[in-house]
RNA sequence: GUGAGCGUAGCUCAGCUUGGUAGAGCGCCAGACUGUGGAUCUGGACGUCGCGGGUUCGAAUCCCGUCGCUCACCCCA
């Protein structure tokens, strides 16, 4: 390779996943899939690029994700595009474009993909990261809101996760928000002066924000302030009581967070976080919540929707760490063949084996037998299939099983069936 | 957008303070073992020391610049 080119990288922020790392995001999806199918949310594929102000006015103007981290450009007939910052948005609009709310009943959707937002990169936070979430669309019933938290319990259980605690909170509604943010301003007019820097801005910009407030200086003064718990509409509350009591009778438990606030504005009532340590400075493993409001702000009728988005990068961190969830990288059967007299036979079996799905590897060129037993060890395969001049002579090929080291003479037609039932009986490994 | 740390073999890293022939472990290839892998031993291949400039007889090492990566702030998944 000349040295004078540079080679072309990935783009900052973006990157490659290779195997055998790919094995366990396959896993974790398959996972995810099995567990939303049981609880009726079907597949939806939204587009990565939607025009800007999907985002703009679902998301919120003000938003930090809209201020300054969407890739935003001009498409060649100058219509404003942005890839996707999350996924919300996009299926609300998919469901208004589409009058998913005319076919009745509760709308279940789930997602898997990329989403792009341009941060600086660091532990756990990428530009272009991946999100499984899911949206129920259609009621603001507070069971809604208690099943998907069931549900994502079942799959963080389901991929090897314990330790995840649920915070919760409630953000109030379109009534009973306004009125809870004059008052914590007025609260915080007074002391403001003695936070932080970062609070002191926030104060103006974004008061709820002051409340996440993580230096330890400002605490004091932060436990001090109004929540908006104690400051809920009735049917708020009403709400919020519901999903507290039921997440209790079937014995989730839950942190209640009066302090947690979402950074996107489309969030009402619930509002939850799912953190995990082993993660760095972003141990937030998923977040989500209530978005009775969000269809209207982009234009629709009112959909009242509960959801939650899950970061998958920092999902496979966690479970990678939690180790319980075997990488089923290997093979199934190594096809060894010595002489070019075997070539024929070995070709036919791995074609057979494989029509039979069975993952099979073979030596393209004749091999010493040592090196293809390395090869298939390498490979990690459950057996390899040795062919060569004897086994011709026998018409017996010798399949050899890789973790004993056990091998028996089988005739080529009954490789597949030999092969599938040994791998059924438990194996010690 | 701000700050700090780090760039040496495919991977993990030592060497840099005090300038003098580029190293280790793992992995890879081959052999010991001509049809039996994982262990052991022996040998081998692989580097413009991120890039550019400066100082110097001489730079991986010192200086300047630049690019990249990482972590943290901010924000979020």
């Amino acid at each position: 390779m000349p040295k004078s080119i540079q080679p072309i990288r990935s783009v900052k922020g973006t990157r490659d996943l290779l195997p055998p790392e790919t094995g366990l995001w396959q896993r974790v999806e398959d996972e995810a899939r099995s567990v939303f199918a049981v609880y009726n949310f079907r597949e939806i594929r939204t587009p990565v690029l939607e025009p800007t102000a999907l985002f703009a006015r679902g998301v919120g103007e003000e938003t930090d994700i809209v201020t300054k981290e969407m890739y935003t450009f001009a498409d060649r007939d100058h219509e404003s595009l942005t890839l996707r910052p999350e996924a919300t948005a996009g299926v609300v609009r998919a469901a208004i474009e589409h009058s998913l709310y005319n076919l009745g009943g509760i709308q279940r959707l789930f997602y898997i993909g990329p989403m792009f937002r341009r941060d600086r990169p660091q532990k756990g936070r990428y530009r272009q990261f991946y999100q499984i979430g899911a949206e129920a669309l259609g009621s603001e019933h507070p069971l809604v809101d208690v099943e998907v938290l069931e549900m994502l319990t079942v799959f963080l259980s389901r991929v090897g996760l314990e330790n995840v605690t649920l915070l919760l909170n409630s953000v109030g509604c379109h009534l009973c928000r306004p009125e809870y943010l004059r008052i914590l301003r007025r609260a915080l007019e007074p002391i403001r002066f003695q936070l932080c820097a970062d609070c002191q801005r926030r104060a103006d910009t974004n008061p709820l924000r002051v409340l996440d407030c993580k230096v330890p200086e400002d605490q004091a003064l932060i436990d001090q302030l109004p929540t908006i718990l104690e400051h809920l509409g009735p049917e708020c509350r009403q709400h919020f009581d519901r999903v507290t009591a039921e997440l209790t009778d079937r014995g989730i438990p839950f942190t209640i967070m009066p302090r947690l606030v979402r950074g996107l504005d489309y969030y009402t009532r619930t509002a939850f976080e799912m953190t995990s340590g082993s993660l760095g400075a972003q141990n937030a493993l998923l977040g989500g919540g209530r978005y009775d409001g969000l269809s209207e702000t982009i234009g629709g009728p009112p959909i009242p929707g509960f959801g939650f988005a899950i970061g998958e990068d920092r999902l496979l961190m966690a479970v990678e760490e939690a180790g319980k969830l075997p990488n089923p990288e290997s093979i199934d059967v190594y096809v060894a063949w010595m002489d070019d007299r075997a070539f024929i036979p070995a070709r036919d079996l791995a074609r057979s084996l494989r029509a039979g799905d069975l993952s099979v590897e073979m030596n393209y060129e004749p091999a010493k037998l040592k090196k293809m037993l390395g090869a298939a060890n390498r490979l990690r395969a459950r057996f390899a299939v040795i062919i060569g001049e004897s086994e011709l002579a026998s018409s017996n090929f010798q399949v050899k099983d890789m973790s004993s080291g056990e091998q028996h003479p089988v005739e080529p037609d009954r490789v597949a069936a030999f092969v599938r039932e040994k791998r059924s009986s438990p194996v010690q490994s």
